[in-house]
DNA sequence: TATTATATTGTAATCATTACAAAGAAAAAA
DNA sequence: TTTTTTCTTTGTAATGATTACAATATAATA
């Protein structure tokens, strides 16, 4: 859990200007472990923050995923996802529910002779099936 | 390079009505090893089928997707890409010319304690980064 | 506080994808 | 082969996520 108190120090450092929405925003995402969409964001976020915007929303995450401050995901077509945590670490989409569980994953183990001379910046890993909880439902 | 023929032949096995349309758009995607995309496969194949649709496109690459004689791939947002090689192998996209490779890798290898009792049915991989040939043109 | 730079907002535009119903083609039956 | 049935293709319209844009509002700075 991250308070508004540490978020803003954060930003600070960082030289982001500071806002209700970012803050906000940021709040959402670092303690929701969601991976939440754009569309759950603002759902969540109406109540507290009636004038907030689709847009500004867009906006900030994409800013921030510049800045590598938040990590962008596509588990599935149709949504981006987000979230706060950017160490490298693999999703698990479970099919039944929709619920996304992150696991650790060594990374650099994950090496390809093919790729030799590629300057790799980025590496993903996403598993799908179903998780324990819905396969002890059956 | 598989021919109509050799297609056709993998279609009638299972029990998938041949097509025209289906034909060609399959002799496309395994011919081509661009990891299409929707608009790539209509482009190419326009001046030879000239009645064909892209409703067709989309109906034919998720139905073949469904009975896994294709594979559809996430790399980056906006777009679906196409692969008619169903093993399991690792995507890489050059951020530079946006050509998409290819690479082996042990899936098997990929395991997670934390996913224990989870049933995965798929693993993906993908990484980013700058391939060799822009990276020679620096 | 006044000024400047940047962010937010709402609306409209864009782009990939899907829904749908009519027309056409392939497979099966006669 | 011809007829019938079933499935596919097509074009258009609808959907839904995302972005462009310009006016307004807010944060940082002087």
């Amino acid at each position: 859990m991250k308070t508004l108190n540490e978020l803003s120090n954060e930003l600070k450092k960082k030289n982001i200007r500071l806002t209700h929405q970012r803050l906000k925003i940021l709040e959402y995402l670092y303690n929701a472990k969601t991976h939440p969409t754009v569309e759950e964001i603002y759902s969540a976020l109406k109540k507290e923050v009636p004038s907030l915007s689709k847009t500004t929303i867009y906006n900030t995450l994409n800013y921030l995923s510049e800045l590598n401050i938040i990590k962008s995901l596509i588990i599935d077509e149709n949504e981006a996802r987000f979230d706060g945590v950017t160490d490298n670490h693999g999703h698990f989409k479970c099919s039944k529910c929709g619920k996304i569980y992150d696991f650790d994953i060594n990374m650099d183990a994950l090496a390809a002779d093919r790729l030799d001379n590629f300057e790799i910046n980025e590496k993903t890993v996403y598993f799908k099936g179903i998780c324990s909880g819905c396969l002890s439902k059956i």
